[in-house]
DNA sequence: TCCAGTTATTGGATCGAGTCCAATAATGGC
DNA sequence: GCCATTATTGGACTCGATCCAATAACTGGA
C-alpha cells in the first residue's frame, strides 16, 4: 500500500496545484463559467493533465466530500457487529459527519454561484450518493441472520438513510455561518428512517 | 387551457414522431451510440427542432416515467386533509405507482444497454428525484399544524421515502419478465419510512 | 389580394466537456 | 548508454448544447 512511484517519470504537477488554481477561479469567475482550460492554464499544466487527476471537471466540487465519504468503509466495519444493523449504520454515518465541522464546508453546496449549476451537479452529486448507498446496502446484506427475501427492503434502507444525510448535509451547508457541526443536523434526519426500517430490518 | 395553437406556422413534426424515432435507434443501437443528429434525421427534422421538443438528449429516456410522475401533484391533492401527513403521502405515491403495470416499463430503466450511460442517466434521473421530494416537501409543510422547526424532518422525510420509492422502481425494473406491478414493490420500500417518520411529523 | 403578426423550422456558427493517440520527457535500474 | 516505466503534452476528434439570423407557413385584418 506504498508509495510504488519510485519507477516512471516523476509527476511535475499535483492534484492539489489543480485544486487550488480551480478554486481561485471559482470565485474570480462562477462555475459554469470556469473551463477546464482555465484550470489547467493557472495551473501551469496541459488541458490534457487535468484529466489525468480527475475524470471529470465536476469531480473538483466534491473534493473535501470525497474525503469526508472516504470514510464510511471504515466506519462500518468499526461497528458494534451484535449491535442492531439499522443502529450500526446509524453510527457510522454520524461519525463520518463528525468529521464536518463548521470551518469545512466543501465546494458543492457553499456558493450559491455553484448551485446554478444544477444539472452537472446533479450528475455528480447522485453518483456519490450512489456508491454510498452501494456500501451501506453490503454492509447491511452481510450480516449473519439477514433474511435474503428481505433484500429489496434492504436496499430501500439504504438509499433512504443515505437520501436522508445527504438532505441534512445540504441543509447544514445552507445554514450559512453559525451553523454548528454536520452531526446534528444527520443525526435529525436519519434517526427516523432508521427506526422505521429497524423492525423490519432487526432479527426479532 | 386549451390548444392556442391557432395561429402562427403550425408544427412539421410532433414530440411523438422524436420519441418514436428514438425508441428504434435506441434498440438497433445502444442510447450511447445514438446521437441527437441520428434521432433528428430519422424524425425527418433538423437537429435544431430537436431540440425544440426537448431540453436533452437524457429527456427522452424519461417520457414514460415523467408521464407517470406528472400525477403526483394530483394524487397529493386528493388525499384524505385528516389522516397522517406520513399516510398521505403513502398512499399518494402507492396511487402514482398504480400507474405502472408490467408492460409499461421506461426506457430509462429497462435495457441494460442504456443503464452503461451512468453519469447521464444519473444526471436526469436526480433531477426528477429532486422535483418530486419538492413537492412532497411542499405538501407536508402545507398540512396544518406542522411545526416549523421540523421542517428540516420534513425535508429529510420527503427525500428520503422519494429515494425509497425510486429504489423500489429500479428493482421492479431490473426484476424483468414477470415483475407484477409496480406497486407492491414500492409499498414494501416506503412503508418503513413513514413508519419512522410517523411518531416525529404527525401531530400526538 | 396584400400585409402584419406569430410561430416553427432551419442552417450555420460556436463553445466546452470528454476521449483517444502518438510523441516526448524524465526518472530508475541494468 | 540502453531499457522499461510513468508523466506530460499537443492535436485531432466527437458530441451535446446554445445562440442567432433567415425563412417558411399559417392566422387575421385592411
Amino acid at each position: 500500500m506504498s508509495d510504488s512511484r519510485a519507477v516512471g517519470r516523476p509527476r511535475g504537477s499535483s492534484r492539489a496545484m489543480l485544486e487550488e488554481a480551480a478554486a481561485e477561479l471559482f470565485l474570480e469567475q462562477t462555475y459554469a463559467k470556469t473551463t477546464v482550460g482555465d484550470i489547467a492554464r493557472r495551473a501551469g499544466v496541459s488541458r490534457n493533465t487535468f484529466f489525468n487527476y480527475f475524470t471529470a471537471k465536476s469531480d473538483l466540487l466534491w473534493v473535501d466530500v470525497d474525503d469526508g465519504l472516504a470514510t464510511l468503509p471504515a466506519a462500518l466495519a468499526a461497528c458494534d457487529r451484535s449491535a442492531p444493523v439499522t443502529e450500526s449504520v446509524r453510527q457510522a454515518l454520524l461519525r463520518v459527519a463528525a468529521g464536518f465541522g463548521p470551518g469545512r464546508v466543501p465546494w458543492s453546496v457553499t456558493h450559491d454561484q455553484v448551485m446554478a449549476t444544477t444539472s452537472e451537479l446533479a450528475a455528480s452529486a447522485l453518483a456519490r450518493l450512489l456508491v454510498q448507498a452501494g456500501l451501506v446496502h453490503e454492509f447491511v446484506g452481510a450480516r449473519p441472520g439477514h433474511a435474503v427475501d428481505a433484500d429489496p427492503v434492504g436496499r430501500a434502507f439504504s438509499t433512504a438513510v443515505v437520501a436522508a444525510a445527504a438532505t441534512a448535509a445540504a441543509e447544514w451547508a445552507a445554514a450559512g455561518v453559525g451553523r454548528g457541526d454536520l452531526g446534528p443536523y444527520v443525526d435529525v434526519a436519519i434517526s427516523p428512517v432508521c427506526a422505521g426500517f429497524a423492525t423490519v430490518l432487526d432479527p426479532a
